[in-house]
RNA sequence: GCUCCCAUCGUCUAGCGGUUAGGACGCGGCCCUCUCAAGGCUGAAACACCGGUUCGAGUCCGGUUGGGAGCGCCA
């Protein structure tokens, strides 16, 4: 494959609100089939309305994609920048007669609309200067500049994922290129920037499958290549209805916050309308490799957060204990109060990561049962823990400490001596280790208790235990 | 209303004319077990409906129903 024939994939969203995951998914599938293909991914802020973005929604987007680690090539293209150019272009088709001037008022297109609405027929602009002489301006009235469109005949979108859609000219109307103020419209700018651009393939949201037909009439005036087209299904919420603030997480912040890890999402999303057969776990470097557009599922999808907490406990337990102790330090910053992870606090952290990791699904669920290795002396005990405490309970506490005197405080050597107490004392090894347990984490569940123990080390442990002896 | 898209277990999906319709999450049971997880085994669970085409349809065609998207001087 030669330079100039590699493909060109864009992300393109506009900057009026947090980057949803929709979106996300949308920039991954560009992103993966680039580093599939060896070719480019950029990135284009559609900010022509000036009026909706705003510069708060740019950088969460930007953070958003780099969080999910999704990086582009080159630098950000802010559409709005290239207005001149656009106006050009619209001039261009008006000098050539593919595009003319419309001195409808907004309010005379609002009645025609309402009429068009009253009698039940399709709702398109009529064309009302498409014919008419330019003599018949109103002198010095606004105008906007629209595409002459074809009439007659079809336009056919070859969409990579959909298939060929067809659409009747007669039923896409002229659509507006130019405002009346001179700004581009979004068909004029997505036409122009995506050429401008040398963009190959347009992966997004099925809701611009309509669109599409309405960009290739301008391309075709243009004279311009054809690109190819994959319009991906949107995802829908739990209940299938569309995604919206009652579903709870939308932006992918929000994931962030919930502790989920990017290579969980990656992962999840590339699933939810993706398949490689029965594979399930695709790490990143395997879907870059696997990625094709053939494979995009032509359906909507539902989000599963069980599932989703599935994937996170799995990418959970692959990541290293060092970078995990460092998220939880995090998460315990964003605490209200804020708490730091002291040195000792670490060091436990990172020693009893291996078994904490192990039950986790979420960072959040990881940071919270962490909590014991942070406090010194006598845990505060929960209504189970409590219970758990009986006076039996804490007796055979009592006679089990006694026992260890002079043992090696390894989790190993104070199993045995565990187990050596329970059978002495004809006990299961649950009577002696459940309050344990309750003493030492203030809970009734924890990572495996004497490797706990070990973890805390002979003088906090017996500081925590010897508080509940009875 | 008009146009376009979609339709396999509850969910994500495999399937690309002939399968006991497979996997994953979740759910039930069993095993393991110091709790909770993890892991292993196992069970229940789907081709929306009606017509065609074909020797033979989950797979192809049409319709119905049900979802979704679009119909702005928004993107």
């Amino acid at each position: 494959m030669t330079e100039n024939t590699k493909p060109v994939l864009r992300f393109a969203p506009s900057p009026t609100g947090m980057l949803h995951i929709g979106g996300a998914r949308t920039a991954l599938f560009n992103w993966l089939y680039a580093r599939h293909t060896g070719g480019k991914f950029v990135l284009r802020i559609e900010d022509t309305d000036r009026e909706r973005s705003t510069p708060q929604a740019v950088a969460a987007i930007i953070e958003g994609l780099e969080w999910l680690g999704l990086d582009w090539d080159g630098d950000i293209t802010y559409q709005f920048t290239r207005a001149a150019r656009h106006r050009e272009i619209a001039e261009k088709l008006l000098a050539e007669g593919n595009a003319y001037r419309c001195y409808a008022t907004q309010e005379e297109l609002t009645a025609m609309r309402e009429a068009q609405r009253a009698a039940g027929k399709p709702i398109r602009y009529d064309g009302r200067w498409r014919d008419r002489d330019p003599s018949e301006a109103p002198a010095g009235a606004p105008f906007v500049i629209r595409l002459r469109a074809p009439q007659d005949g079809e336009t056919i979108i070859h969409d990579i994922v959909q298939g060929d859609v067809r659409f009747a000219n007669e039923q896409l109307d002229d659509m507006i290129l130019l405002r009346s103020d001179g700004t581009p419209t979004y068909m004029l700018a997505v036409v122009v920037d995506d050429y401008d651009m040398g963009v190959t393939h347009i992966i997004r949201g099925d809701d611009h499958l309509n669109n599409a037909a309405r960009q290739m009439q301008l391309i075709r005036a243009l004279g311009w290549p054809d690109m190819t087209y994959g319009h991906v299904p949107l995802i829908h919420g739990p209940d299938g209805a569309k995604l919206s603030k009652r579903h709870g997480a939308q932006a992918v912040g929000e994931y962030r916050d919930m502790g989920y890890l990017p290579e969980t999402m990656r992962n999840y999303l590339l699933r939810l309308g993706w398949s490689h057969g029965n594979d399930e776990i695709i790490p990143t470097p395997q879907a870059i490799e696997w990625f094709n557009l053939e494979s995009i599922g032509k359906s909507p999808a539902r989000l599963d957060f069980k599932k989703l907490d599935n994937l996170n406990a799995h990418y959970i337990r692959e990541t290293d204990d060092g970078a995990l102790a460092d998220e939880v330090a995090h998460l315990l910053g964003r605490k209200d109060p804020p708490q730091t992870l002291s040195a000792i606090g670490r060091e436990r952290l990172i020693k009893a990561m291996p078994a904490l990791k192990e039950r986790a699904k979420t960072l959040v669920e990881l940071a919270t049962s962490s909590e014991f290795l942070f406090t010194d002396g006598a845990r505060e005990l929960d209504a189970a823990a409590a219970k758990i405490l009986s006076d039996d309970a804490r007796r055979t506490l009592g006679e089990f400490l006694g026992t260890l005197e002079g043992t090696d405080w390894t989790g190993h050597a104070l199993e045995e001596k565990a187990r050596a107490f329970a059978e002495a004392k004809s006990l299961k090894l649950g009577q002696v280790a459940q309050p344990v347990r309750a003493a030492l984490t203030g809970k009734t569940t924890s990572p495996p208790i004497f490797a706990m123990l070990e973890v805390l080390g002979r003088e906090e442990s017996l500081k925590r235990l010897t508080t509940h002896v009875l």
